[in-house]
DNA sequence: TATTGATCGATACAATGTATCGATCATCCG
DNA sequence: CGGATGATCGATACATTGTATCGATCAATA
């Protein structure tokens, strides 16, 4: 009861019961940055913003994180958790490794701001370790891959050309999104500075890119780099095509 | 001249001249934002900062800028123009390719905070096209890789590997400048988490790797990653080692 | 039933990115 | 050479941010 109240009871408003605050949970308060950084984009993921989208004030986050940043680590880990959902250890190396690389990228590409937040801080999260852990040991498969230096070094090489090339695509995809443009109007936007910079004649090789080569489709690209980066572990030139 | 002022000529202040500003341009500014991020981190990158720095107001990095975001693909940009100071074209295929990602590698070791910023926009600043145009070109000097196609194959393969492999070793760099603390403090103040996580048992080849591991140097662990990539688009087993 | 400890949110505050706009300078034109 | 014009600078302002503080409320305990 409030003590010092010098209004008279009669004009002093009657006590009202607290209302019944939202229950929260990390879980839930992360799954609503996640949605409204996929539905606005990372600039939009502001404390007031996803308390507001729970039904309750800034502060009550705080019982829950820290610190912003430490949302932005719990995001990038639940997306690693969404990654493994249904995920077992079957099937031959290579294409376990392949469906494992394939849920990053599509799991990057269904949220274009995780990759902005790869790079940046360590990966330590429990479900960034499970997504370690199913690929060491996919690796482990491999023949003539036996030590573990060799298996590490090996899933070393693959998670970073994974992570690389998600990187390139996503960053793409977060530039034209926050464009508010389609793909096709950001990259029109695009082209004139792009042949500028190729008519300096300073760029044979992109010239060439941009004018002679096939352009598959992005997942497309993606498969045959890994496989030369999986020939590269394997030592052979086996699914060379 | 003041045209509406009231107070008496006697008390008005006489106009003293505009202290001669001093010059800028957007070199100059992109350089002190680097220096600020290198010696406080990105986070520490603020306009008010950069321009002080400058002996500037803030909104006269505005003159040079549109936007904050802007100021940050300029310091990506120029952090590419660094590692190709001094490169010239020589060497064998598989040296120059190693000697531009060694450039990269060590570029991102020395500005922390540059990991952070590759991932989340498209990288097309003239320095960074200069960077990926040299690496195609010792990449079309590869035996048995002519055609344009297989040529932006290896060198996507390759640019991949190199940006994912430096966002995990400077993140861990930025993690540990970031804490304050040097990096074996970092890593004992880590470790009893990652024992923790090792015990539940269910990570048992990240156990292995924590355990029985023998950890090279983290550049020498790039160098042979790099190998094995150079390997797979090269469909040759010819370096391992 | 009184007390304690936890939890919530109103308020507050400093810092940030950036819009606005008057004051100042440099330049050009007569 | 003097006045007008356009560019440039920075003081001020504002909304928004992350987060500290703290009183008010609730639940559990004694």
């Amino acid at each position: 009861m409030l003590k010092n109240d010098s209004s008279p009871i009669w004009e002093r408003p009657e006590r009202q019961p607290r209302p019944v605050p939202v229950p929260l949970s990390r879980e839930v308060v992360v799954q609503a940055a996640i949605a409204l950084a996929d539905a606005e984009g990372l600039s939009s993921v502001t404390l007031r913003k996803v308390a507001g989208a729970l039904g309750a004030g800034p502060m009550r986050l705080y019982g829950y994180i820290a610190t912003k940043e430490e949302l932005f680590v719990l995001m990038v880990d639940a997306i690693y958790a969404e990654m493994l959902e249904g995920e077992d250890a079957t099937g031959a190396w290579r294409a376990r490794i392949a469906r494992l690389a394939g849920h990053l990228r599509s799991a990057a590409l269904r949220h274009p701001w995780f990759a902005a937040l790869l790079g940046g801080r360590p990966q330590q999260g429990p479900n960034a370790l499970a997504f370690t852990e199913a690929m060491l040991s996919a690796v482990a498969e491999a023949p003539g891959i036996d030590d573990i230096d060799t298996v590490f070094l090996a899933t070393k090489v693959i998670g970073a050309y994974v992570v690389g090339a998600v990187c390139d695509e996503a960053a793409d995809a977060a530039a034209t999104r926050e464009s508010g443009q389609t793909k096709a109007q950001w990259q029109d936007a695009n082209w004139p500075y792009i042949q500028r910079v190729i008519a300096t004649g300073r760029f044979p090789m992109l010239s060439k890119v941009a004018h002679q080569m096939t352009h598959p489709a992005p997942g497309t690209l993606f498969g045959r780099g890994l496989d030369r980066v999986l020939d590269g572990i394997a030592g052979t030139t086996s699914t060379s095509r």
